[in-house]
DNA sequence: AGCAGAGCCCTATCATGCTA
DNA sequence: TAGCATGATAGGGCTCTGCT
């Protein structure tokens, strides 16, 4: 057993690595580095814009709570999904002009006086999301109200969750945390800070999936099916229990029952509302979904 | 802390098989 | 045939996981 005393060059401890790598019992984890890819020349016809986003909050809760600090970065990807060529990396902080609690502080990394006086670039930040042809977010469902709200003129953009329009588990991946995705892929960084997380977004957007193509080709496919919602508007009250044990889910605020389906399962849907819930008396409401409003709060 | 979805665990119910 | 044990299945409730 040789013990390694001093640490060589980056070549050095490449070399080490890969030959580390090749035995069954042992993985090498690298740094993740930023992703810089430029196209030699121009961008092609068919390559799609992206912009990869990730905010920090004073919170969970979309209503009382404010982005402290936003990140994002845009991308350009082939029909193959893979990048081919990635913009500035942009971020900025945000004094949410009350204290930033103890446990967040833990979390991010982000005190007081990071943001004290600091603010977003609103028009500069806005313009690189709405002239993408998408935005992408790990739980886009989190990040989307609170970008809406903070810049309401990027309300309406076509949203892509890594999150939710993966299926991870099928795809052979434990967890599906960012950093516990970014391990298996062979790779480690310090995560919760919105810049290092929107670079291990595109690190993961850009990893090939054993059923084919990348994360970012199943997740753009998954995004942009085809889906309607039915809204249960005037269902009787005794036909709860039956649209809770449907999957449809209460909404609170419009005080009404409601279901996302796919396309092809629309008529199978509706035949069932109609006829079980409404007793074929009268007929729910329904509007398609599509990747704008998804993760929107207004949807 | 809030919310949605997935997964797990426990219980109830029913069918089946064995034994006295 | 009655009584008991075992296994499969379904449903409800709880916990965990993601995001800050």
């Amino acid at each position: 057993m040789t013990e390694v005393v001093a640490l060589g060059s980056t070549a050095t401890m490449e070399a080490m690595a890969s030959l580390v790598d090749r035995h069954r019992d042992f993985r090498v984890l690298r740094r993740m580095t930023p992703m810089r890819r430029n196209l030699a020349r121009g961008v092609r016809p068919g390559v799609l814009a992206g912009c990869a986003i990730d905010v920090e909050t004073t919170g969970l809760d979309v209503g009382s709570d404010a982005v402290i600090e936003l990140a994002l970065q845009r991308f350009w990807a082939d029909p193959d999904g893979r990048i081919v060529a990635t913009g500035r990396s942009h971020h900025w902080l945000e004094d949410p002009g009350r204290p930033i609690e103890p446990e967040i502080t833990r979390l991010t990394g982000i005190a007081d006086p990071d943001v004290a006086g600091r603010r977003i670039m609103d028009p500069l930040a806005a313009s690189l999301i709405t002239d993408a042809d998408f935005v992408v977010a790990h739980n886009a469902s989190f990040d989307c109200p609170f970008v809406e709200k903070r810049l309401p003129d990027t309300a309406g953009r076509p949203w892509v969750c890594t999150l939710r329009d993966v299926d991870w588990k099928s795809q052979g991946f434990e967890g599906r945390s960012l950093p516990q995705l970014l391990m298996q892929m062979g790779m480690f960084y310090d995560a919760h800070r919105a810049s290092t997380d929107v670079a291990a977004l595109l690190h993961l957007l850009d990893h090939p999936l054993p059923s084919g193509g990348t994360v970012l080709k199943a997740a753009v496919e998954a995004a942009t099916r085809p889906a309607w919602m039915i809204d249960a508007v005037g269902a009787p009250f005794e036909t709860k229990d039956l649209l809770k044990a449907r999957g449809y889910r209460w909404n609170a605020e419009k005080r009404h029952w409601s279901k996302e389906v796919p396309g092809a399962a629309f008529d199978e849907e509706y035949e069932w509302i109609v006829v079980q819930v409404y007793g074929g008396r009268a007929k729910p409401r329904f509007r398609s979904v599509t990747w704008c409003e998804r993760h929107s709060a207004d949807a």
